[in-house]
DNA sequence: CAGAATCTTTACTGTTCTGTTCATTTTGGA
DNA sequence: TCCAAAATGAACAGAACAGTAAAGATTCTG
């Protein structure tokens, strides 16, 4: 019953497992940065698969917790809260130990459909989804609330504008995607008739 | 003097990784598939690195040829150009073969900063980037020629639309991805005053 | 203090990894 | 036909890989 060292365990592994990459991270490396003994490592997690499972559930809650509330942080009015998603996006870009998305990297390595490290990469993506789909449905019109179908192909488009700054901010191609990415949003937001906003 | 069988091994190494990963692709297997012998292989090849430096430089070649001329082939007025990358884009998720975008999986496996095969795919996204800012720069506006800092921004915020739309495609959250972006890219250019765009 | 559970070290399985060595065979050109 | 260049198989390093076995040490509970 001690939750924690478990808990710490995955913490670290996410960490040398986000440096590292999955498969050229080995057991033994995390054995030696855990401190834990190898044979104590297996008895929390039966394969390196069920290891790398648990670190991708701790990250999916890690970065969604902290996206959202920093949004929330930042702006109250939903069309400030739909911009300030790209300022979050940008605070994390510029965080020293960024090294783009881990899910991203994680379904590049495991990229069999059936396998469930595949599976829980594209669910983290669909709740980052539906997370910005209730911020965008939350906006207004000149004529009142917007509609569904406006509001699903919006965050559609702000999900495409996220991934997208994402991997060139991590291939260093572009220094600024997570502004460009704003400015873009703020163009199709006018675009399709949502005001408000100071771009 | 035989350029044709290195050039053999380049090309099935490429399928090889392309759907197994780097990392997770051993020597032992590329010699399998190839048929030739452990000993040849790394005369061509010094190391496995070399060998996948190799395949980066043919996929690049490959797919930006493949991509812009199959762009010329369906328009030739600048604004159908633009639009019609988004189209080739969607030609590509379509192929059978479709397994994301190498580049981005390889700086996924490979991300030291000076890691040659990391500044690869840099360079190969890079190259997107300003084939995709010439076509942007042909675009006329009522007042004329558009101006460069406009065509600037939108060829980065078309790229970020791009890169999004391949993530979200390959790690299958969208079905539609590219065609969303195209019609992102569409209301972009509206916004930016650039009209004639059927959207 | 007794006993149970957990954690520890150490050594080990067998496989796969990149890369090499070397003796032999195949091949192409004169 | 002869010779040199090239390709071959097969074994071999030496390390890293995932995962296990056994036995001793620590800690928690009663």
């Amino acid at each position: 019953m001690r939750p924690s060292k478990r808990d710490e365990l995955v913490q670290e592994a996410l960490k040398v497992f986000y440096q590292n990459g999955f498969t050229a991270t080995g057991m033994d490396l995390l054995v030696k940065k855990t401190g834990i003994s190898k044979t104590s490592m297996y008895k929390h997690f039966r394969t390196k698969d069920d290891l790398i499972l648990a670190v991708l559930r701790l990250r999916d809650e890690q970065l969604r917790n902290w996206f959202f509330r920093r949004v929330e942080e930042l702006a109250t009015r939903p069309i400030e809260q739909v911009l300030a998603i790209f300022d979050v996006l940008d605070e994390w870009f510029e965080q020293p130990e960024f090294q783009g998305c881990m899910f991203i990297k994680a379904s590049s390595e495991f990229q069999c459909a059936d396998d469930p490290i595949y599976s829980q990469c594209t669910e983290h993506k669909k709740l980052m989804h539906s997370s910005i789909l209730k911020y965008v449905s939350a906006l207004e019109m000149d004529e009142g609330e917007i509609a569904s179908d406006v509001a699903e192909k919006l965050a559609e488009q702000f999900m495409l504008l996220m991934e997208g700054a994402t991997v060139l901010k991590h291939m260093g191609v572009s220094n600024s995607a997570a502004q460009d990415a704003k400015l873009a949003a703020v163009s199709l937001l006018q675009g399709n008739g949502i005001c408000g906003c100071d771009g």
